[in-house]
DNA sequence: TATAGTTGTAATCATTTTGATTACAACTAT
DNA sequence: ATAGTTGTAATCAAAATGATTACAACTATA
């Protein structure tokens, strides 16, 4: 199982609201046509952002515009604001069985170690902010 | 999205195989029981675990048992063995637009960082070995 | 050797999640 | 007023998951 792709879509959309926002209006029908999917589908990113008060949108005139720094949003934040994982990320089996030495202590002995290997993704998603991916983007337009 | 239990259970296997498959039978049904799911699921994790050369299971007579040993089973041999993650973790839109400068260099842009990420979440799986969780086990059983 | 208890695996099913799509009310610059 | 948008609800099809049924193949053992 994968981690949806609204995060990659709502990464690419912020690259296209920073980088090309001046020159266009980035209305969710041009943002979708980059990205390649549906604009309710960009709709429902472009919230999800806004809602994190990292752009914000104009209804009605439409376009969304920057709100924080480059610097200030991690690949951390937009995958939080998309809500990829709602909280753990490794799925458990239900009601493991109480009744045997394995499944009563199953959780103490793992959810840990899981919990573990999810910050060490989370923290490199910290690690990655807009500014690094433009200055990327930068030099390959 | 989640990392599907197919991982957690093998895990579960594993323990109720090692630790308790000196005292019993470990048929699909026994386990199925500690695990609290159907034992077709446990066949099918076994199945897996014994393709990956980690334990050996009787048709026939039944039961499971331990081929490797401890120290050299990690969590990602287990997760890999069960096949959680079919090559990247992070689902990417399909075809984003070569026409916008965004849409044809995103993939240059992202690639590397997810697999950053991904690479730190399994270099942790591979930290903790079966016998770091049996230890901790042995104290609480 | 017949039997009982297993494994291996295919086939189905319901559930959940995802993203696509339609539809339309509400909003705003011109 | 109008044209172009956003916001959002409602549906839909597709994919993935785990549950379950069914049964052939296998093996210890009585």
């Amino acid at each position: 199982m994968k981690i949806t792709s609204r995060f990659t879509v709502a990464v690419h959309t912020l690259l296209a609201i920073y980088v090309l926002g001046k020159e266009y209006k980035m209305t969710s029908d041009f943002i979708a046509s980059s990205v390649n999917v549906n604009p309710v589908v960009i709709r429902r990113t472009l919230s999800s952002l806004k809602a994190a008060g990292i752009i914000d949108v104009k209804a009605g005139s439409g376009g969304a515009m920057p709100v924080k720094d480059t610097d200030d949003i991690t690949l951390y934040d937009i995958y939080t604001a998309v809500d990829c994982v709602e909280g753990n990320l490794f799925n458990f089996h239900e009601n493991p069985n109480p009744e045997c030495p394995v499944g009563k202590n199953i959780h103490a002995v793992l959810d840990s170690r899981l919990a573990d290997a999810q910050t060490a993704l989370e923290n490199e998603l910290k690690s990655v902010t807009l500014t690094d991916l433009m200055k990327q983007l930068n030099i390959l337009m």
